[in-house]
DNA sequence: AAATTATGTGCAATCGTTTGCATGCGCGGG
DNA sequence: CCCGCGCATGCAAACGATTGCACATAATTT
């Protein structure tokens, strides 16, 4: 196994054996493999590794158009849902000989075009994207270009589009039943952006549950948010905070729309001189790394985030290989954790 | 801006236009674009935006033989240390027209090679290397092979390599100084992996400090670990205590080579029925996200981490840019950050 | 006004692989 | 014993962009 200065190209593995570069090309290429004498074949073979050859991708993808690369769309990687996503789509991309190329998009749409655009320049297979609006696009965009694309976590309105995600009615149905049990019977809700589709179906979900466990309903102890971060669950929790303490709104526990928010509202509670779970309980969604280790540790909803990558790489990569392949929307089964967040109201 | 089907490539720009595509290339290259009339310029450059023109990178690399795209090996992005720094080195790389392809290790030297052959094969302009150890043939390879390469958060004993490191001496003097303050006169530390430069230098960092801050220094109050995880730091700390409580050497404070160690001290400290920092103060390193909000809240040196990233893609272009360029270890300052998992220690 | 230089564009080769087609060889059947 | 068929391999043209060189035409010099 020399170590070759100069890239070893095929040419230079068919001059060493003695052979046409194309005979190399088809010792190489699997599929083309059996046309070929088995003993050249092995000459071959044993050429190539001894000078170290690895195919040009720059090379094999202009002439047949698919790089084996494709883009992953993720709003932010320092939130810690996602490092388990990309981690899962990155193995099963690696398994099937596919590289991701990952895009931080903020969740402004301006970065998001601008995003799919470098992506598209650089000749992707396919995209991922765990962007999605409800709304989006991109996303008509790509079907009407017939570029494979699979949703994960968040879905979309458009029809027509592959996606991976969680049962969100399925996880606030149990997050609502569990605080009932405790004996909750005035909950809250911080919902996510109506623009996203988790933010839009936990926020149906939650009126869906409270009304089947027949407790009271009031509009206003549902706060909305503008994004799902710590900033937002600070501000709406501080909002329902306030509203309970002029008269308004009574609460006993907080349903957020996902952990991010959850966070915001122990701050929210510690700024008011409330304590989680003596006078508030909270859960959150998502179940997040390192969530168990905060104080209190988090009741919240665990989604099989690495699985749901993985899954939506090997979707992708289905569609990619059979172009054509109908949409299908996958739901994985989400999983209730209890934790110390949770408790029964005062009194 | 008609959204085209099929393609757009130079030549139909070109043939639009009714000039040679060799013209196009040129306007679209800044750098040859002085040459060629102004009108012909502003015909070329309105056409390729109608038409939405974007360059296939894959023509493009291959005829120049630069991908505009690195390389990024990091252990696993779900270790929470990590996405801060990769998303500085995104940043930096897409502001300069570059992507990152990631790879995940895990630590395995297999999975290194593996994944950095992948990468030279998708002929990466260069590499960017957070898993460096300190005698890496990863490393040397790539300086035999010209490969443009820049180490970050740990550096490797090679010389020749530019590295973006922070000051690991100056973080844990700080530690020992702050917890000499509070009372501590015996201090245990958690060693990180000696392959790894990081392990190896706050190692022998909490030796000179302890020195310098005139404190006992036991060597059995070093426990050497095989990784940085929780798990690695349990199993330390559980060997500390057992000491301890056996009448081996005692401790009130324990000086964790990183976050994750401290993390695994925390629960084997649960498990001792001890409790931090009423019986043993502990501290970490690097202040990884959220780790403010584990219960105590942990005592850590806070390392620009976001910076770190940057930094080193920076350096990366710049290397790529003008290569020859001398190797450089640039070294970021970390800081002290008290919080609630130390305190003075017990009697 | 002729000769020289400068300037703007076209030409064509090239990067490394893949792949339809052509070709030469060996072998079996009539 | 020859014809034709199949099989293994070579040939060459792509893929889309870049770039040294050639070549007009225009601008400058003497």
């Amino acid at each position: 196994m020399a170590s070759r200065r100069a890239r070893v190209t095929i040419r230079d593995v068919a001059d060493r054996v003695g052979v046409h570069p194309s005979t190399v090309s088809r010792v190489l290429n699997p599929a083309t493999r059996g046309r070929i004498t088995p003993e050249i074949v092995r000459q071959v073979t044993a050429a190539a590794e001894d000078m170290g050859y690895r195919p040009n991708q720059a090379a094999q993808g202009l002439r047949t158009s698919r790089t084996r690369t494709v883009g992953v769309l993720i709003p932010d990687i320092t939130n810690p849902l996602f490092p388990p996503i990309i981690r899962g789509i990155e193995d099963a991309l690696g398994a099937a000989g596919y590289t991701a190329i990952l895009g931080n998009t903020d969740n402004v749409p301006d970065r998001e075009r601008e995003a799919v655009a470098t992506m598209r320049a650089r000749q992707v297979d396919g995209l991922i994207l765990a962007t999605a609006r409800r709304d989006d696009p991109i996303v008509s965009d790509c079907i009407a270009d017939h570029l494979p694309l699979i949703l994960v976590n968040r879905s979309s309105d458009a029809d027509g589009v592959s996606s991976v995600i969680n049962d969100d009615a399925l996880g606030i149905a149990r997050v609502v039943h569990h605080l009932k049990v405790l004996g909750h019977r005035y909950i809250a809700h911080i919902a996510g952006p109506r623009a996203l589709s988790t933010g839009e179906a936990r926020r149906r979900s939650f009126i869906t549950a409270m009304r089947a466990e027949e407790l009271p309903l009031d509009p206003a102890l549902i706060a909305e948010t503008a994004a799902f971060s710590e900033d937002e669950g600070l501000r709406a929790a501080a909002r329902l905070i306030a509203g309970k303490t002029e008269g308004g709104a009574r609460f006993t526990a907080i349903v957020a729309a996902n952990d991010l928010l959850a966070l915001g509202v122990y701050e929210a509670l510690a700024e008011a001189g409330l304590s989680c779970p003596a006078d508030v309980s909270v859960t959150g969604f998502n179940d997040m790394p390192f969530i168990d280790r905060v104080a209190p540790p988090l009741t919240t909803v665990r989604i099989p985030q690495y699985d749901m990558g993985r899954e939506a790489a090997r979707r992708l990569i289905e569609l990619i290989d059979t172009p054509g392949s109908p949409a299908r929307s996958t739901t994985l089964r989400p999983e209730l954790v209890v934790r110390g967040s949770t408790a029964a109201p005062p009194h």
